[in-house]
Order: structure tokens, then sequence, then C-alpha cells
DNA sequence: CGATTTTCTGCAAGCGTTTGCAATAAAATA
DNA sequence: TATTTTATTGCAAACGCTTGCAGAAAATCG
């Protein structure tokens, strides 16, 4: 059933028989290795274009050669700034002919490890793991087994750990700051995910700034959100309703500001005269929203191809040591943060 | 090198071994096959818990069985409009324990082509192919080999082909008339690629709704876009600048409906006082945009998950013959369109 | 010009599975 | 009880490729 269907593929050996050679020629050719001949060398590349062949990835990756496939772990897909960071994995892989595995965990803590396991089973010749939640639960096993891989937007604490991520907390810094610097005294922030590392640090960040500008640090401004549109349309309300309510709001990130403006229009207040917003990614959106919106900028996409170019290089010299990257985050002004009313 | 890494792995034999029977038993304990003793079957379980036995997903494509994994064809990920199908595609891929391959063609027609061929190979088990471009180069291929694919928003000529699109004529259809009954007479339309069927019939729509209301179609009113932000931005500035300038213009996406905002704005005028627009797809930003952005909304989830299911039904059933899907579209009025001026 | 070295090619083993076939044991039937 | 059937297992042959090993041919050297 099957088989008939296998038996239509043109082979390593169809193509050896094509050229007059042994079939470990072909696959000599196939894999551009030393030794050999030239005119074979023609030969062999003169029948596979006849042939119309095609390496079969599965037979080779068993064979022990590599099989060309990256994978990935990814939350979610349906987020711009996912996006943005694929789209820069997809450039690299692209050119260096490699293919992408895409699993998506939807925050299922235990899925992540039983997907990495596979993978790591001889299905991918290294790893991108982005925004993990409980990393440590395979990336030990992973580590044992010298399997390569790299983090994405994850300050990993494990100092053989290789990630790329951007400046968090300078981020979260420069946005309070700038809210400071603006005149703003009440600050409110709507956090992203606590479990992960770069919510955290957008959080100290803010902290920070505050601390640094002799303002005091308010439970009471302080919401806890998720990284969604809803989360920062609770954030909003909340943070809103306050009796003394803020008078601008960092929110962790792009998806979730527009939940808190969304919360602000919902209670008549207009953004932002009446509230200043600030988010953080600048995903695409960012710039189209009207007013537009302020944002801390972290460069994405070349995010994605940074690790990528990494994980590949390290597939390429598994002795070398490449460096985690930090990328520094840039404020960019736009137009939802503006001095306080009064 | 790589051996060693590989010995490491736990295989079929090291279960068998273990659970005291053959790799042949084990083997259909893990496919759940027919004819294994109860008590053997428990045994083997048990065996390939306490060693975590994974199954090697090259060796059992190889060896005649099924990849379980489908390769999904994208021109672009970075939009919302394929985060939405994606996750679609996830979500019936996760339940059916598949893994889904990736591949970007940033419309290079040539390499779709290249692509199509190794996935089918033997690397995926089926293929969902979205916005194919020039889909009949391979696609004859794939239909001899009785590959079995499913397109995505694009609906093929060809009666064999399965596909799910969504009814692309009806929503330009309907967003026209919309804007026919609210009054307006000069509207301008921005197209996407002309090469996609999908853009064609949103014209096609968009001229029939003209023709009913016995309005002239005027080849100045339109605008050949490109699905993108610029291209609406082009789209919108290129009709603003008319001479008797469209008081509407109905754009082929939400994203290039942004273009033409922007477009209008950036000419200082306001969106809907000035210009009303409709878009298309109602992607989740569109109802974040303020003003809200009227639009004709495609299922795109659901699309995903149909197209998805019906591949893997056909995976299961090689002689269903299921039907292709034109789900309706659902015109979204939001604040983007109202009354013309005077 | 014989002896090395280097380049080129083929053979065969193996990668971890699936599966048809044969063998055996157990159950059902005559 | 003898004979079929049915259930349960194991063996071995693929699947398409990589690669170490060994020979053959060509190039280099003393």
């Amino acid at each position: 059933m099957k088989r008939n269907k296998s038996s239509n593929e043109v082979t390593i050996k169809d193509v050896a028989k094509e050229a007059g050679v042994s079939y470990s020629t072909v696959s000599r050719v196939v894999n551009n290795k030393t030794y050999v001949n030239p005119d074979t060398r023609d030969r062999v590349l003169q029948a596979m274009l006849r042939l119309g062949y095609q390496v079969n990835l599965h037979a080779r990756s068993l064979a022990g050669g590599q099989s060309n496939v990256i994978g990935l772990l990814v939350v979610d897909l349906t987020t711009q700034y996912m996006g943005e960071i694929i789209s820069g994995i997809d450039d690299v892989l692209a050119a260096h002919q490699y293919e992408l595995m895409l699993y998506t965990t939807h925050r299922r803590k235990a899925k992540e490890s039983a997907y990495v396991h596979m993978m790591a089973r001889g299905l991918a010749d290294g790893l991108l793991i982005s925004l993990p939640r409980e990393p440590e639960a395979y990336l030990k096993s992973l580590r044992q087994k010298g399997f390569p891989y790299v983090i994405i937007d994850h300050r990993s604490e494990e100092p053989s750990d290789l990630f790329v991520s951007a400046n968090n907390y300078q981020g979260g810094y420069d946005a309070t700051n700038y809210l400071i610097e603006l005149g703003h005294r009440r600050i409110g922030i709507v956090t992203g995910w606590m479990d992960m590392v770069s919510a955290r640090d957008r959080l100290q960040g803010y902290q920070a700034a505050l601390a640094d500008a002799g303002l005091p640090f308010e439970a009471e401004l302080l919401f806890q959100g998720d990284f969604s549109q809803p989360g920062g349309f609770n954030g909003g309300t909340c943070l809103l309703e306050l009796a003394e309510r803020p008078s601008a709001i960092f929110a962790s990130n792009d998806i979730s500001a527009m939940g808190v403006i969304e919360a602000a229009r919902a209670k008549g207040l207009q953004v932002p005269r009446d509230l200043s917003v600030v988010g953080f990614d600048d995903i695409p959106t960012a710039a189209l929203l009207s007013p537009q919106l302020t944002t801390v900028r972290q460069p994405l996409q070349e995010m994605g191809r940074s690790a990528t170019k990494m994980l590949l290089d390290l597939l390429k010299n598994p002795e070398d040591t490449p460096e985690s990257i930090i990328f520094p985050t840039e404020l960019v002004v736009r137009e939802t943060a503006v001095p306080p009313a009064e």
C-alpha cells in the first residue's frame, strides 16, 4: 500500500544506476564530500537533475547524518510578537536549507517536556526554545545529551545555556523613567506572567526607576497580567478604579497596552489626555494604532535571527562556545504618553 | 561522534529486552496492533515507561509507517491572518498527535515546488497548502502520486482538489453593497495580489455589487494592491488624489485597510467622516483599532481547523472523498464606514 | 623505476522501525 | 480425541541513506 508509492520515488540507487556509479558515490556527491572526481560528480549531478532526485531526510537522519530540521518550541502562534521572531528564524533557516518543525505548547508545561524529548531523539538537529515556562524540567537532560539548543527571550541563569534576549530590565526602567520625566507621579503597571524572567525583569526595571526618582512602589498600582489583551483590559479597569487613580500605566507588552487603552475608553477616559500608556515589544500594530502606541522596542526579528545563527553555528562547530546575547531595548516615543493633565 | 549520542537512546530493542519479548512485539504494542496478549502488552508498557522510550519518527517513517508529520506551506508568517489559520491547524494536529512542519515561501514560486516534492518524498504524511501562487506546478505531481493535500483559502478549479475557503465573492459583494446602501456612489477598491483567486473573487464581488446598484465600474477607482500595509497606503494615496475622489474605499484585507486609513490621515482626512473604509478578514487587530474597523469576517481559525480535519480524515481513510468547503463570510459593522458627508 | 602517498570508488554494515511470514500455543469445533 | 481455527509471538527483510574499510588507480617521491 505505501510500498507502491515508495517504489515510485527515485532513490540514491536509481541515480547511481543512471550515472553508472555506485550509490555511495552518489551519496558523496550529494553531501559534497571530498574525494570525488570532478567528472564523476558532474555525471552524478546530471543524473540527479534528470531524475529529479530529492534526498529523503528520514533516511539520512536515520543513517546518522543530519536531519536538517530545527525544532521550535513556542507558546502561542497567534501573536505578532511570535510572528516576528519566527520570521527572523525562518530567514536564517531558509538560507541554510534547514526545515522548521513547529510545536505549540499552549502553555501546557507537561507537553513541553515530551516534545523536547522527541525532538532530541533525532527528529531535529537542534532546538530553539522560546519563552519556556519550566525549562529546567527538560533542559537538564538536553545538556546531558549534549543536544544543541538556544533559548529565545529568556535570560537563563544556567551559565552553560545559550540564549538571546533583550534587556527587559532596562526597557522597563526606560519606559517608567520616561513617564516620570513627563511628570507622572502615580504610575501603574500591568505585568506579564510572573513565572517568566522577562516579565519579572520588566517589573524590576519599573521598580528601580521609581526608586531612583524617589517615588514609592505601591502594591495597589501593580496588576498581575498575562501578556494578553483581556489581561490588559482587566488590569486597566482595576487600576483606573482605584480611589486615587494613576495618570499613567506601563503595560508589560503591547497587546496588554491595547487592553489598557480599551479599558480607559470604556471608562470614558481619553488616551493620552487622561491616561498615558507605554507598552513593550513594538509589534507592527503598535505604530498603526491611533493614537500610535509609545512603547519599548525589542528587536524581535533580529532576536530570532541571532538565535538561529547561533544554533546553526553550534551545529557546525560543536566545540564553539558562542556567547549569549542581550539586545538593548529602545524607547519608541509615539503618541500615547504625554505629561499629566494638571 | 553522533554514534555515542544515539547509543544513548533507548530503542525498541532495549524495551524488548527489558520486557523479555521480541522487538516486533514491542512495535505492535506501540502501534496498538491487534493480537497482543494483554499481559504482554502491560509488561511492554511498563518497560517503555521505565526506560522512557520515545519512538523515532525517522525510523518509523522509513520503515513504511507514518511520519506523523504534516507539512504546511505558507507565504508569510508575520501576519495575523496566517497566525489565526495556523492556530486552527495546530489545534487539530495537537489533538491527533501530529507534528507540524512549516515552510515559508516568501512568495518565491520556485521554492514552493522544491519543498512540496521533498515533503511528498516521505517527510510528511500530508500537506496543507495555504495561498499558493502557482500550485499547478506541483499539484499535478502530487495528484499523480496520490499524495494527500488540502488547500487553504484558494478555490481550486481542479475538481479533484480539496480546499477550504471562504466566500470571497460574497464578502466583496457585501462590503461594497453595504457602502452603497450607506449612500456612497464613488467607491474605490484596493485589491490584493491579482494572481490569487481569492483576490479576484473579492474584486468580482465588488464589481457585481456596483453593477447591481446600477453604478459604473471605473478603472481609475481600482488600485492593484498586494495585501500589505504599504500597498494599502499607496492605494489610498492614489485614490484620494483623484480629481473626483471616492467617498469610500473597500480594501481587500484588513492590513491594507489600515494602510488606506493611514493614507487618509496623511492627507488630513478623517475616517470615517471624510472617508469610509471597509476591510476584509477581521483579524483580531481590526477590533482594536480606533475607530474600529468595519470589515468582512472570514472564519480563519475554523478554516485552518477544517482543512486539517479534512486532511487527517483523508489519511485515515484514503478512500473517503470529503467535500471542499466554502465558508460564508460575514459583514462586521463597526466604526469606519458611515454615510457620506453631504 | 619501484615505493609511497594521495585520490577515487565500491562494498557492506548499520541506523530504528514496520510487517509479512512462519511457528507455536490455545481455543473451538467436529 | 483429532482437527481446525484463532490468538500470540519471533524472525528477517526491507525502508534510503551514511560511512568506515579496503581495493584500485593515479600522482608523487627518492
